[in-house]
DNA sequence: GGCGGAGTTGCTCATGGCGCAACGATAAGC
DNA sequence: GCTTATCGTTGCGCCATGAGCAACTCCGCC
């Protein structure tokens, strides 16, 4: 990287150039190395090994005649990727980010993943202790109260297979009885929230209430969470209303008016 | 580039870099630069430079909190250009291939862009003279047998609006008179065909045939196209029956049955 | 068979990519 | 308010990586 005079920062040249490779192919469809270089300005050598990066990674493929590029799956997976949770995301933050204002906790909103729950978003309050950033972090559902309220609105399939293996130990509150932990799922669906107190790591308690997508499944949980001598167990109700009352927010802001 | 004794060929490493950090945030949903930087296991200046020509380039977004990257909308329009036109260019290859092998002609599948037509496919016959590759290219709709039947199935804005300009002129036999294109556009309708005659390239005739997605919605138009001596118009009528079956089949293929 | 053009590979060099260090901004703690 | 730590951002200079050239192989066409 040399310095520039320019106004413009400069860019990361070979990354720019590869970047145009697949804006080109996603107006052209499909396109050959030499026919790539040219529309680039480089020598054709360059175009090949920037597709082939590209192609080793999954971005672009070849075509059923060899040395002919188009775009490959691996965009359609990221694109996948991101307009899901992009609309979560963007939709949960305004509600989250007022309740950790009114409550001071860490705010959390989390998706099913596989068998673990997925942190999305996360907005600190005034009295977080901030001791994890949790996005993009996998966290166990029997153990997690997003987790919980996941598995209790799950399919039966997830739920019998996780009820179905033994549950790992985290501390000595969580709870590994899958008869216990079965009871307690059915009381999430009737009160519509759950929670954890010290269940995943000592000292730390959270309260979690389903999302709803427009057509009322249930897409991820928001939670809040705390230390345990602040968010007691016995604040546990009292907490509960208010974040239900934020996720039900969410789930109209997702298109669900119950 | 320095060589590499190993059997994996060495790959342009700013660019695997920084679609790793495309996966990461494909992963994550969203992460900040050092954060980044650690998990590629690069400094973060570098992780920062990276992000910056993925963000020019739109492919990376700075969340509301600055300095949070997430996945651009780029990457949407990206596999937006990809899904569509994929599918097509998959289940259009054979018959065009087919098609191109019984005539001894070039075959085209092309589909309407704005206000013109873009060939998405093209198979070489054995006669081919390939003067052109027309893959990628925005050819008239006016002037060619593919933008004809495109133009014939298009929606009523597109139509007036072609009509609604002048047409330009590539030979002495290109249809510049609007009512008279619009005749023929009407014609195209009641046969299910289209065609040119020395119209758009001197010596170049072609003759083309509506593709139907599932809907029935015309979505392409695939075309024979070749010298005029070979492809001369006494022989379109019995030329087209071969391309409607040909077009016929790939609209079976995309899911329409007629 | 010869020619031309495509994709692919090896070589070499210089410049562009990258790490280091510094800076400014911000937040948290005392 | 001050100090400390951490983050994102920027400037600098080094060197290894990116890129262009040339050669090779393959394929199609005349």
């Amino acid at each position: 990287m040399s310095n520039s005079a320019e106004s413009a920062p400069a860019l990361v040249q070979s990354v720019d150039r590869a970047l145009s490779i697949l804006e080109i192919l996603a107006r052209r469809r499909e396109a050959g190395v030499t026919d790539i270089g040219k529309e680039l300005g480089v020598h054709k050598s360059t175009a090949f090994r920037l597709l082939a990066v590209l192609e080793t990674r999954g971005f672009v493929e070849q075509a059923e005649e060899r040395g002919t590029y188009r775009l490959g799956f691996g965009i359609v997976r990221l694109a996948g990727a991101i307009t899901a949770q992009l609309d979560l995301t963007r939709q949960s933050r305004p509600a989250c980010e007022r309740l950790a204002a009114e409550l001071g906790e860490t705010v959390n909103v989390a998706i099913l993943d596989g068998h673990r729950a997925v942190n999305v978003t996360q907005v600190l309050g005034a009295a977080s202790v901030a001791s994890h950033n949790w996005v993009g972090k996998q966290t166990p559902l029997h153990a997690t109260s997003s987790g919980k309220v996941l598995l209790a609105y799950a399919s039966h399939g997830v739920r019998e297979s996780v009820l179905g293996h033994a549950l790992e130990r985290f501390t000595e509150s969580t709870v590994t009885d899958a008869g216990r932990l079965e009871r307690e799922l059915e009381e999430i669906k009737k009160l519509g929230w759950g929670s954890t107190a010290e269940e995943y790591e000592l000292g730390l308690n959270a309260v979690a209430a389903p999302i709803r997508a427009a057509d009322g499944s249930v897409v991820a949980a928001l939670s809040i969470s705390g230390p345990a001598y602040r968010l007691a167990s016995d604040s546990f109700p009292e907490v509960a209303e208010r974040v239900i009352a934020a996720a039900d927010e969410v789930s109209a802001r997702m298109g669900f008016f119950g």
